[in-house]
DNA sequence: ACAAATTAGTTGGCAATACGAACCGATGTC
DNA sequence: GACATCGGTTCGTATTGCCAACTAATTTGT
């Protein structure tokens, strides 16, 4: 039992506090699995966003939910550290798409991997049956904001 | 290969990956609503923490997970907003407790109102008994990572 | 075909966030 | 009373993120 943090830790937690504590938890795994590989949470989740390949500004600023402007500043620093880089668009001269180095899909790929072994690891009380439903359940909560 | 990018919501989720996700969502709901009453989710969240009485610097940097000297500008821009004052401890004469102003606790509560009220809009699809299951796991998940 | 509207991305200016190191005063402790 | 410790602040720096304005390329309308 954990009577843990401020005052009456052990508490039942109303539906929507949980998912802002489960959010906090989630935001501090990010950041130190990030600090520990050198890059920001920004940094890092923009090299993950990459993984499955290349994708252009426009379409990351909607997925990270970024004003283009925004965008533009983070990729700069990332690609300054050799980690992504702007391949032009061959048939739209105007666009580019961001693109994983050698070194960025090295990097993306070990912050994923230990960024999901941590949070797996705090899943880990629970039975299998457990876990998935939640994940079905945050999967459904998810697809539902986004509309 | 990730067939996840754009489109297609209906995937099944990893564990992690939904917690990610869910994490995401809230940050969201935290952006939205703390500007649409013209404060940062770093200030809202400040305010939230302050709900339960006045607190210290030290514990509220431990209760932020935040450097001590990034407090100090926070707390400075919250008071310069006229929604906290730092009132000094009677008894040590180096501490300081953050108390909400009137005018800050009504924002506080304005804001974590409206912040679970959109999470609960989330969870309507799903059964009571789902969402307290819900709860209840992340509960522990957040007990657990709370070493 | 060509002007007008749209799209892709960048630039510049600004406020906020966050860290680390160095610091001051007050509060212990030996 | 000297010394370590604790509570906060200050300073310098990098990053994040917004908005408004801008350039260049593409598409649309006629």
């Amino acid at each position: 039992m954990t009577r843990t943090t401020t005052a009456e830790a052990g508490t039942e937690l109303t539906f929507a506090t949980a998912l802002v504590r489960m959010s906090h938890v989630v935001q501090y795994v990010f950041a130190d699995v990030s600090r520990e590989h050198g890059v920001t949470p920004q940094q890092a989740q923009l090299l993950c966003m990459l993984t499955g390949g290349p994708v252009g500004m426009t379409e990351l600023s909607r997925l990270l939910h970024l004003e283009k402007s925004s965008l533009t500043g983070l990729v700069d620093r990332v690609e300054r550290r050799g980690l992504v880089t702007r391949v032009s668009h061959p048939r739209d001269r105007r666009a580019c798409q961001i693109s994983l180095t050698p070194e960025g899909t090295l990097l993306g790929e070990k912050v994923h991997g230990e960024i999901c072994a941590r949070l797996d690891v705090l899943g880990e009380a629970m039975p299998e049956a457990d876990r998935r439903r939640i994940a079905t359940a945050l999967t459904g909560v998810v697809a539902r904001y986004a509309v």
